[in-house]
DNA sequence: ACCTGAACACCGTTCAAGT
DNA sequence: ACCTGAACACCGTTCAAGT
C-alpha cells in the first residue's frame, strides 16, 4: 500500500547545502544529511540515486541562485551582473562551489546560463562564431577566480584587494569584446 | 634502539601520485597508499603529519613537475612555455590536478614558479606594480582552463578544439602585456 | 511506495606494545 | 626511531523486512 513520502529531495538538497555550508564539503555524507532531515541514511537512496547524485544537486541549488540579469541592461552589464552574482554564490557557498570546476555543465540548469551568455556577448558585439568560445574563456577566468578566492589559493589579500583584482581583469577581458578577432590582435598589426 | 627507516617520505609520495592517477583522488586513503609501499596505514605517519600533509605532499610533485622555461627565452616566450608546462602536467594527473585550485599557494615550489611568472611578465613589460596583479590574472585563467578541461568542464570538446581555444585566448591574454594600464583600456579613450 | 535495522567492506587516527 | 595490531568512531551501499 503506497504510503506518504516524509521527505522530498527538495528538503534533502536544502539539508545537503546547510550542512556544506556550515561544516564543509567534506561532512557532507549521507548519514549526515539524512540526520538532518530527521530520517535514517538508507532513506535518502529513494530520493537521490546514490551520494553523487547528490552532489549534484547541490551544483543545481547553487546554479539556482544566480541572479540572472535584467534583460533591458547593455550586454556588457548583463555580462558584469552575471560575474558578480557567481562571486556572491562563491562567497556564500565556499565549499560546494568547487564541485562547479569538478562537473560538467550539463543540467538545464547550467546551459540556460549560458544561454544568457551567449545572448549578452553576441550583444556586446562579440562575432557570432567567435561567441562559444569567447564563452569559454570568460567563464573559466570567473569560475577560476572564485574558486581560488573561497579555496584559499588568493589568501594572503583580503576582500577589498580581491574585489579591485576582480574589477582590474573584468574591465581588461570584457572591455575588447567587440575587438576579438579569430586570429590574435597581434597578428593583424 | 634506533631503526632504519623502511620507508621515506619521497617513496610515499611516489606510491600517492601513481594511486591518484591509476585509481583516482578518491582512491588516495592512507591504507591503500601503505599497501602500495608495502607497509600498514599507520606506518605512515611516522613520515606524514596526517592526509592532509600527504595531500600538500602531491601539489609539491605537480609543481616540481613543471618545466621552467629556458632563460635565454623573451618573456612572452617563457610564460607561454609555463602555461604549456601546466597543462600537460594537468593531462598526466588529471585527478591530483584539482588539489592547485583548493590549496593556498605556500610551499616553496610554488612561490619559486611565482617568481620566475613575475620576472617574465616584467621582461614582457607589464609595469612594475601591476606585476602581482596580472600574475593573479594570469594563473586564474590558466589553471582555471586546465582545471576544467581536466575536470570534465569542457567533456563536449575534443582535444584538438580545446588546444585552439587555449592558443587563441592565450594570445589575447597576453598580446597585450605591453599595453596594461591601472585603469581599464577602455577607460581611457 | 517509502522507511528501517542489520550487515558488509571500507575510512582516518590514536594508543600501547614490540624491536 | 620506526613499525605494528587492535580499537574507535566513522563512511557508502545492499538487502530483507516492515508498514
Amino acid at each position: 500500500m503506497p504510503r506518504p513520502a516524509l521527505i522530498s529531495r527538495e528538503q534533502i538538497l536544502d539539508a545537503t547545502l546547510a550542512v556544506a555550508d556550515e561544516e564543509g564539503l567534506a561532512a557532507v555524507t549521507m548519514r549526515r544529511v539524512a540526520a538532518r532531515v530527521g530520517v535514517t541514511a538508507m532513506s535518502l537512496y529513494h530520493h537521490v540515486r546514490d551520494k553523487d547524485d547528490l552532489l549534484d544537486g547541490l551544483v543545481e541549488r547553487l546554479l539556482a541562485e544566480l541572479v540572472l540579469p535584467e534583460p533591458g541592461l547593455s550586454g556588457e552589464e548583463r555580462l558584469h551582473g552575471l560575474a558578480i552574482s557567481l562571486r556572491q554564490a562563491a562567497a556564500r557557498h565556499p565549499d560546494a562551489f568547487s564541485l562547479l570546476l569538478r562537473r560538467p555543465v550539463a543540467t538545464e540548469a547550467a546551459l540556460a546560463v549560458r544561454e544568457v551568455v551567449y545572448a549578452a556577448l553576441r550583444d556586446a558585439g562579440v562575432p557570432d562564431d567567435l561567441v562559444p568560445r569567447t564563452e569559454r574563456l570568460i567563464s573559466t577566468f570567473v569560475i577560476g577566480f572564485a574558486a581560488s578566492e573561497v579555496g584559499g589559493r588568493f589568501a594572503a589579500h583580503d576582500e577589498a584587494v580581491r574585489d579591485a583584482d576582480f574589477e582590474w581583469a573584468w574591465r581588461h577581458l570584457s572591455g575588447r569584446l567587440s575587438a576579438l578577432t579569430p586570429e590574435p590582435a597581434g597578428a593583424q598589426a
